[in-house]
Parts: structure tokens; sequence; C-alpha cells
RNA sequence: GGCCCGUUCGUCUAAGGGCUAGGACACCACCCUUUCACGGUGGUGAUACGGGUUCGAAUCCCGUACGGGCUACCA
């Protein structure tokens, strides 16, 4: 008699997209696709003070690249809907009005000045922060410290108030977290938080619990960062819609950058991306690079992530898709934080490089070479040479540097690297080489390997000592597959221009 | 300060009472390769500390230390 599963995401559009949040869907996507359930993305947006134009968008953007799209969603909605909670707000005054009339929450008037005086005045040593909590209720200007008369009439008037739940002293509230076990927490020590704001939007205790009953929400899953708000929430479901409908839950641990936790402004600083796709922020105009821009895989990009906290028991670190949907599972989630290693996601990127189909690597190619003013290239010479230098590459961006010289002659040759050793009887050699290679007909590396050994024994030269400076020769440098492979991409007339244009300088 | 969570090689982790503490990244060495890589072999390197429980603890319990999160009319 299990429930369907349906899972969601619930992001607030605000910024950047990072590590931690991509991950948290990914977990939230695996599990409900392992399951054959719902993966719903909701845009918690009850903030309105802290709007950003284009974030909501750019979110659906970074799904998609990483191919973890919602079943349900704002854009292709669903029955659940609205997606938005902008668009929910009437919805929840209802039930906070029910805990109001049930004893469980008041309406609280005290302005945000009222507050701030609050915290400074009972600010000691002991206490920095002081709450709005049962200690402190009864000192502050609401329906509690009111008399009913008083109360109705200020509500009547339209002054600006919220609606806070009544915390209950000594309480203990405890859950199972999937991946922690039981977590109980003393009621005494949590605040009367806020649940409906005085522009009438619910804050996100009030609309979490709400949505995630009316959308009928079977688990939640979200970071660490909510632990400490479990106890309130737990509550509001005890009150509102029963503890034995409330879904189950587990907290994933926080994902934390080289010095502490990662943070998404310090974006840039760390020499590595932290956001799934780049993230210009509208105000400012800045630009920080994501995991896409830098030239991940999302394919790389999906499995580091999954394996950041998660493992299948087995020595098994690379999985497709397919596989971590098979595989996953919430309970092997480990509990403790895990610091994001750059490198070790540069080799996961390696390793889907080269496990790649050519083919499916050469739109992402053709499109970077074309950025760089290399176009026009025909497509089976460009097959030929990712098939050449893919295994070469740990980010998509290397193609460039490791490829451009088939499509573009070098324009600077690492001479050092000739130099020592490069005298007239080599460059006779390659002069011969010139005339061979000219009247070859198969052109086919194999061909010219040997062509190039029996000229250079002819002229008593060792073919390994000539090999480098050719390679520079077609190169620039030293690096690249092997060279008569080169060679024969290139073709007769590039290699043979290419060679002599060389000796010309060296 | 209070509350909550956490602690195995530098990093990600395996091992959920019995063992040479395993793997991967990174690093080092060698092999392959007369380029750079790929690949192969080997190496350095960890159970935070202190008490218990037990024949036996990385594993269970307590304490300490350290790390992190929360402590908004933000999520």
């Amino acid at each position: 008699m299990n429930k369907r599963v349906r899972v969601r995401f619930a992001p607030s559009p605000t910024g950047g997209l990072h590590l931690g949040g991509v991950r948290t869907v990914l977990y939230n996507y695996l599990f409900a696709k392992k399951h054959d359930g719902d993966f719903i993305l909701r845009i918690e947006d009850t903030d309105q003070s802290r709007f950003v134009p284009g974030a909501e968008e750019y979110i659906f953007n970074c799904l998609k690249w990483a191919g973890l799209e919602p079943d349900e969603s704002p854009v292709p909605g669903g029955i659940y809907g609205p997606y938005r909670q902008s668009e929910r707000k009437e919805l929840y005054s209802k039930y906070a009005d029910q805990l109001v009339m049930d004893g469980h929450a008041y309406y609280a008037f005290d302005t945000p000045e009222a507050l701030e005086k609050m915290r400074y005045d009972y600010k000691t040593e002991q206490n920095p922060s002081p709450q709005y909590d049962h200690s402190l209720r009864m000192k502050m200007r609401n329906s509690l410290t009111l008399s009913a008369d008083e109360t109705h009439q200020l509500l009547a008037a339209g002054i600006k108030h919220v609606i806070r739940i009544k915390m209950p002293e000594h309480e203990t509230l405890s859950f199972t977290d999937i991946i922690r076990g039981e977590v109980s927490f003393d009621s005494s020590f949590v605040d009367d938080k806020v649940l409906l704001k005085a522009d009438g939007m619910p804050t996100y205790h009030l609309a979490v619990v709400v949505d995630d009953y009316l959308m009928k929400i079977s688990h939640v899953f979200r970071g660490e960062e909510w632990l400490p708000s479990v106890p309130v929430h737990i509550l509001l479901w005890k009150y509102l819609f029963g503890l034995e409908n409330m879904p189950l839950w587990a907290h994933f641990p926080l994902i934390l950058g080289p010095n502490g936790k990662l943070s998404k402004r310090d974006g840039a600083k760390y020499g590595f991306p932290v956001f799934a796709m780049s993230w210009t922020d509208p105000k400012t105009g800045e630009t920080v690079e994501g995991f896409k821009e830098k030239g991940f895989l999302p394919e790389a990009f999906i499995n580091f992530l999954a394996l950041l906290g998660w493992n299948d028991g087995t020595e098994q670190e690379i999985f497709s898709r397919q596989e971590l949907i098979e595989k996953f599972s919430i309970e092997r989630v480990h509990s403790a934080g895990a610091k994001f290693d750059y490198e070790k996601a540069k080799w996961f990127n390696h390793e889907w490089i080269k496990l790649s189909e050519v083919s499916s690597l050469k739109p992402e190619i053709r499109s970077l070479l074309s950025e760089k003013g290399i176009t026009d290239i025909d497509d089976a010479l460009l097959g030929k040479v990712i098939g050449l230098v893919k295994d070469r590459c740990t980010l998509l961006s290397d193609f460039m540097p490791q490829s451009s010289f088939f499509f573009k002659a070098p324009q600077t040759w690492d001479a050092d690297a000739v130099k020592s050793k490069w005298n007239e009887q080599k460059k006779e050699f390659f002069k011969q080489l010139i005339r061979n290679y000219s009247d070859t007909t198969a052109w086919q590396a194999p061909v010219l390997e040997e062509n190039f050994q029996t000229t250079a024994v002819a002229n008593q030269l060792k073919p390994g000592e000539l090999q480098l400076p050719f390679r520079i020769m077609l190169v620039g440098g030293k690096f690249g597959p092997p060279v008569f492979q080169i060679a024969e991409l290139l073709g007769k007339n590039e290699t043979t221009s290419r060679i002599k244009n060389a000796l010309e300088v060296f």
C-alpha cells in the first residue's frame, strides 16, 4: 500500500545553481526514476524582495543541460499546479487562520523596529541572538498579550501583522531521517517562526508543508541546512494534515569548498566552477563561469556529483545515468559533508570524453572550433581528428589546442626542441622527404612512415631523431597523436608545404 | 552563546564486532611510447583524542576536541 513516489526540488530563483543544488536535484531525480515516481520542480518565490529576473529560466536551462528534467513544473505544468508559490498565494492564509483558531498560532503586530529593539534589549553574552520564543512572546505586541477586542480592532483597521506559530514548551519532536536515523529536538529551543508574512505571502515553513501536502509529496530530500527547522515542520504537519500523512525525510550533507563551505559568492575565486552553467548577475553584469562552459560533459557532471556522497558499495565509479537510476539508494548516501575535489571532477570528465562516441562529440567540438574562426570542416575529417585526440582531452575546451593544427598551419614552432640537434644533414633529409612524399601515390600513415624510414637510412640518419623535428614542422609543438597519422590527415599538399615553410625558419 | 548534524589516507570513499584497514583522484617511481597523452606495474599515505562495553572495536556507548549548519516577515 505504498504511496506513489513523488519528490520535488524546490529552489528559490535568486541566482546561480551551484553544485549542492544540482546534487539535490540529482538525488531526487534518481530516486523518482528508480521508483517509477514523479519528479517535480516547484519554484519557491515567496520572497518578492529577492526576485531576480531570469533566474527561473536559468534553472530550467541547467536542468535541461544536465538531463534532469522534471515531470511537473511551471513550464509544462501538471495537475497539482500552479508550481510557483507566488501564484499560490491565496492558498496559504486559510491554513494560517486555522492554526490561529486552533490556538497553535497567533497574530503579531511587532514592527521591524520593535523586533530589532527586542533583539538588542535582550542580547547578552550568554545569549547573543535572542529569539521570539516562549520566553519572550508575552513581552511582545501580539494577540497573546493584547485583548481580543484590541486584536480585532487592529485586524479590522488593516494594521500590518504576521502570523507566528506558537511553539509548545518541553515537547520532544522527533523523526527518522532516512540517512541519519532518529533525530530529536526539544521544542523549547525553537522560536515562534513567522508563518504568514505581513505582505500575505507564506514563509518557507508554511508553504513547504502546505504544498508538500497538496502536491502529495511522498519523500522530502533536501540539504542539511534545513534540519534545524524540522521541528516547526513536524508541528505543522501534526496540526494541519496529520503526522501519519507526513512525507519521509532525508537531509543531505553539505558540499564544502577547499576551505569550508562552498559559497555562491566566491564563484570564481576557487579556480574552478561552482555553478552548473554560467550565471550573469543582472544587476552587476558579472558572469561566473559554469561547468558546462568550462568544458564538462553533462554525463561527467552528473557522475561525479552522484559519487560525491554516495556509492553503490562496489568499486565502480563510472556510471551512466541509466546505471545510476538502477543502483541509487538514499540509504547509501553518506551522512558527512564532502569537500569538492576539482581534480577528481576533471578525471571523471576525461573518462567520459574517452568513453564518448566520436559522433556524439562532433556538434560540441564543431561549435567550439567555429568560435575560434575555424569553420567549414569536412565532417569525415572532423570525425577522424576527434578520434585521434579525444584521449588527450580532459575538458572539451582542450580539443582546441589539441586539434587546431589539423585545420590551421602552426604560426610558431617550438624551435628550442629542434635547434640543439639540427644540422645541414637533417635539412637535406627533409628536402629529400618533400620530393619523395610528392611522388607518393598511396597517402597513408604506414606508407609514409616506411618512406620516412628508408629515406633516413639512405641518408645514414636515425629515423627516431628525425621524428621530433617532423612533428614540430607539422604541429608546432611536442604534442599530439602519432606524427604519420597527422600527416595522413593533413594530406600531401599541406604536409609538404608545412615542411617547406618550416625549413625556411629552422 | 544555544540547538542540531558530522569526524577512516591530502581529497572522495569501502569495511556496519574479528583485521595485512580495500578502491579511486592527486603525488612519486618504473614499463610502454624516440612527441604529448592513454595504458600497465609498484610506492608513499588514514580509523581525531580519552574512557568504557566485549575474548575481540574503525564499527556499540559516554566524554573531549575539531569541523559544519541553523539561530530573518531568506530560502
